[in-house]
RNA sequence: UCCCCAGUAGCUCAGUUGGUUAGAGCGGUGGACUGUUAAUCCAUGUGUCGUUGGUUCGAAUCCAACCUGGGGAGCCA
């Protein structure tokens, strides 16, 4: 018995005549009274089902085949043909099919072979993985992934596992997740009442990491050029179509680079993965340009064919000012930009992504490099039509006595950072990083509106089921 | 967390300016037809009208709170 994948049947990869067994799930089942049932059969390895033509000799077609429904599984056996039909190049001319698993109540069961809500389907996250688009989303995810590791590999980028709990509370943005162990019935106090950590697991708090970027910091003060690809945790009351309050993060840091050279390695890695996409994932791509977001694959195109727009973050206060638009927050240099100011600069002004560089050093994190002119950081944001920010990023300050400045400025406690100063005073470098949002770079490629919804099985306030 | 909108059949939605028996399409089921392909045609069932409370002779319809979802904002990736 040869077990093949459907995309090798479909690919051309067996001969006409080849006896060959695809085991997955029925999609659709349509019976013709010429004595044959088409069935539908996907198995996850392509964007299509293939067809297996069933006739009414099968010893089972009367009590089984002509009961299957969408969502039972099946192991169809057949030989490889030219298909009689249209829509398909081969099919399947079934020898047996043997019926795995039945749908216990065809009329109850949640994926119907029909359109559903991306809200709907959110509910049954356990069986939406076998929807058309789930299993786009869930292909082009991988592909992506696989697309950033082979970019950064090729490029003599090592991928640095930092840690998931962290014990510094202190790491720069946004609320923590506690790991602990302790009783929360029956907490252990210090003397002064306070919760004491010391009979924690850790022996002291411990949270969920919000980022890798301190810890990635020291490896590539000795391997040059790093990234982590991770999870990541925001205790955020966040309840927007772009947040997770776990997603996936990829922050790759280059030790001797400046923010123009990671402004070219965002450009170079979107470019990149971008293309992969389309090269490895037409069958889906397709899919997304014809149901879910006309500009899905044109829109990829643009990007790859041209250069990146930069702008200054000052130039775009006074392009902002002066185009004329009315907009609910006022633009002044040193405020924030709003998602308005933002999306007007990315959608309208440009119309594809563009790298915002060297914000005000008040309105950013501590350890971002000071400019010559005192007042700006070398930072920058990768914004995108759509989605706003994805990627953000900055060249690190490596010089200790600016930096301790940055930490006593915004009062934050100098002995937390021991490790991260002893970096600026054993053979400093300068160097300079940024962070993706993995879920943002699949929402932005597949068109998928709802980030929740280009993740196997989203976390959000008030949501962690399955 | 804040502002706005929505919650009616398994799903997508229409409807009710408060009043007897609540509607369509799709899905399911039965049948017809067909190398079909989200097939087509005919038939067919289904509803504590989100929850709780209030107003009223009467609420699915009006009001309030809450829950859930969506859009926007903030936080950010």
């Amino acid at each position: 018995m040869t077990i093949a994948v459907i995309k090798d049947v479909l690919g051309g990869k067996f001969a006409l005549g080849d006896t060959v067994t695809v085991r997955g799930w029925v999609r659709t089942r349509r019976d013709s009274k010429a004595g044959i049932s088409f069935i539908n059969v996907h198995d996850g390895s392509c964007f299509d089902a293939i067809q297996a033509v069933a006739p009414n000799t099968l010893e089972n077609y009367n009590h089984e085949i002509t009961r299957l429904t969408t969502g039972c599984s099946v192991m169809v056996t057949g030989t490889v043909a030219e298909s009689a039909g249209q829509g398909q190049a081969f099919e399947l001319q079934a020898t047996a099919v043997e019926v795995v698993g039945w749908v216990e109540d065809p009329d109850t069961y949640p994926m119907a072979p029909k359109r559903h809500s991306m809200e709907y389907l959110r509910e049954f996250a356990h069986l939406r993985p076998r929807t058309n688009i789930s299993g786009a989303v869930t292909r082009v995810r991988h592909c992506l992934a696989q697309a950033v590791h082979r970019f950064f590999h090729e490029r003599g980028f090592y991928w640095i596992s930092t840690p998931i709990i962290t014990t510094s509370d202190a790491e720069g943005a946004g609320e923590l997740f506690r790991v602990s162990t302790l009783d929360m019935m029956n907490l252990p106090r210090t003397d002064d009442g306070k919760v004491d950590y010391k009979e924690d697991f850790f022996g002291k708090e411990a949270f969920l990491t919000v980022s890798g970027q301190l810890n990635v910091e020291t490896y590539a003060c000795a391997l040059s050029n790093v990234y982590t690809f991770g999870p990541t945790f925001r205790a955020e009351n966040s309840n927007t179509s772009r947040h997770l309050a776990e997603f996936w993060m990829i922050e790759p840091e280059v030790a001797f680079a400046d923010l123009d050279d990671m402004a070219a390695l965002a450009e170079d890695m979107l470019k990149y993965v971008f293309q992969a996409v389309l090269n490895e994932r037409a069958d889906d791509m397709a899919f997304f340009a014809e149901r879910v977001d006309k500009e899905a694959i044109s829109r990829l195109q643009h990007v790859i064919d041209n250069k990146f727009v930069h702008m200054d973050y000052t130039d775009a206060i006074e392009i902002l000012q002066k185009c004329g638009k009315e907009f609910s927050y006022p633009v002044a240099w040193g405020v924030d930009l709003q998602s308005e100011h933002e999306r007007y600069l990315a959608e309208e002004h440009v119309g594809a992504p563009v790298i915002l560089k060297n914000y005000p050093r008040d309105i950013k994190a501590f350890y971002m490099r000071q400019n010559d002119d005192g007042k700006t950081v070398a930072a920058m944001d990768v914004l995108a039509p759509g989605i706003g920010e994805i990627i953000g990023g900055s060249a690190r300050e490596e010089r200790l006595d600016l930096l301790d400045q940055r930490l006593e400025d915004m009062k934050l406690p100098k002995e937390e950072y021991s490790w991260y100063r002893d970096l600026r005073r054993y053979g400093t470098v300068p160097h300079a990083g940024f962070g993706l949002g993995f879920e943002r770079l699949v929402a932005y490629v597949t068109g998928v509106q709802n980030i929740r919804d280009v993740i196997p099985f989203p976390r959000s306030p008030n949501n962690a089921d399955f």
